[in-house]
DNA sequence: TCTGTACATGTACAAATGTACATCAGCGGG
DNA sequence: CCCGCTGATGTACATTTGTACATGTACAGA
């Protein structure tokens, strides 16, 4: 049975395996042919729906970030019930670590929006997210220092190989969320 | 007036116009003639000294990670100093951002680093550094995770482009460094 | 059934790239 | 000055890549 047509399923395909081409082998490494071969199409076909590689990887980027932001909704719920928030967040960063490719993707990603300022409000769909939550927990500058810490702590768990550093993480998060000043400081 | 031979000169020239190249350009983007043009040498000197590209580039990185690394020395001697190390770390952080390149140069490294295992060593130069300076200062535990907040923190600036959110990264520092428990917790 | 439009494909091509290496140049010692 | 070794250069080449587009196919409406 010949597939019927469906342009907007082939489009997702093709964005779907740009995500996960990125995310294998980054985006200096990125062409065409790969996204192709990964999402079972003619070449021809990821010029046909996109007018350059560049729009293409910007269009995965947009939506792999997109699909991470919206954990973050998953992670705000978490944090309001549980009794601990700084072992919820610990556990929270531990799992989307988990998900290897979705993380390199996000550092894939902050280092383009780096220099090239177009990629800029993609990136700051999970910074900005991530801080939010963070400062309903812990106020504006102790929350912002939270997501950075977050993120720091992530980046350092993909560049040693390895697992996130839970003590690190933890002792972190228990100093900013202490309950000193973190409702109720400006 | 021609000029000498220079071998080791010419080596280190290379290696310096691919650090610059890197930080300019990323390291997807770089390739012998880009960093031959950087160095003003001949497109053959650059496998003249260097077997391949990647080589080539890990010695790049290497170089710019010593180079970073040897600044912490400085960091170091700073915050012992200081009356009010949080402020100075602060202080060394916008400095260190200040060179835009250099930072970039940092999170290509980090970034590669999560793929490729033999730059992990070279990662480690500034993530071992940064961690033992802030350990000294709030301990193990708080002491690493006030270096990934530094880490992220400076990251998060390179992607939206601006400059340090020092407020931030004080306020961080102040409760990781707040005398409850640095000097004697475990 | 025919037709026009939209979808899809695979080829072609110019440009770019990493690498190899034949050849040339510099230099120091005899 | 000559020679051999080391340093240096620029060309060549096979491969890869982004992009363009002629051609073919699918499909809905008349």
């Amino acid at each position: 049975m010949t597939a019927r047509r469906d342009p907007d399923g082939r489009r997702e395909a093709i964005v779907r395996a740009a995500v996960e081409t990125i995310a294998e082998v980054g985006l200096g490494q990125v062409t065409h042919r790969r996204i192709a071969a990964r999402a079972g199409v003619p070449l021809g076909s990821t010029t046909y729906y996109f007018p350059t590689l560049d729009d293409l990887v910007a269009a995965a980027l947009r939506e792999g970030t997109e699909a991470a932001r919206a954990l973050l909704e998953d992670w705000a719920e978490a944090l309001t019930v549980s009794p601990d928030p700084a072992a919820t967040l610990v556990e929270l960063a531990e799992r989307y670590l988990a998900d290897w490719d979705r993380a390199l993707l996000e550092y894939e990603l902050y280092l383009a929006a780096a220099r090239t300022p177009r990629l800029r409000p993609v990136a700051a769909l999970w910074t900005d997210g991530l801080r939010g939550i963070c400062a309903r927990f812990a106020g504006p500058a102790r929350g912002f220092a939270l997501a950075a810490l977050v993120d720091g702590a992530m980046l350092q768990a993909l560049v040693a190989g390895g697992p996130l550093e839970a003590e690190t993480l933890r002792a972190g998060a228990d100093a900013l969320l202490s309950p000193r000043t973190a409702a109720g400081s400006t």
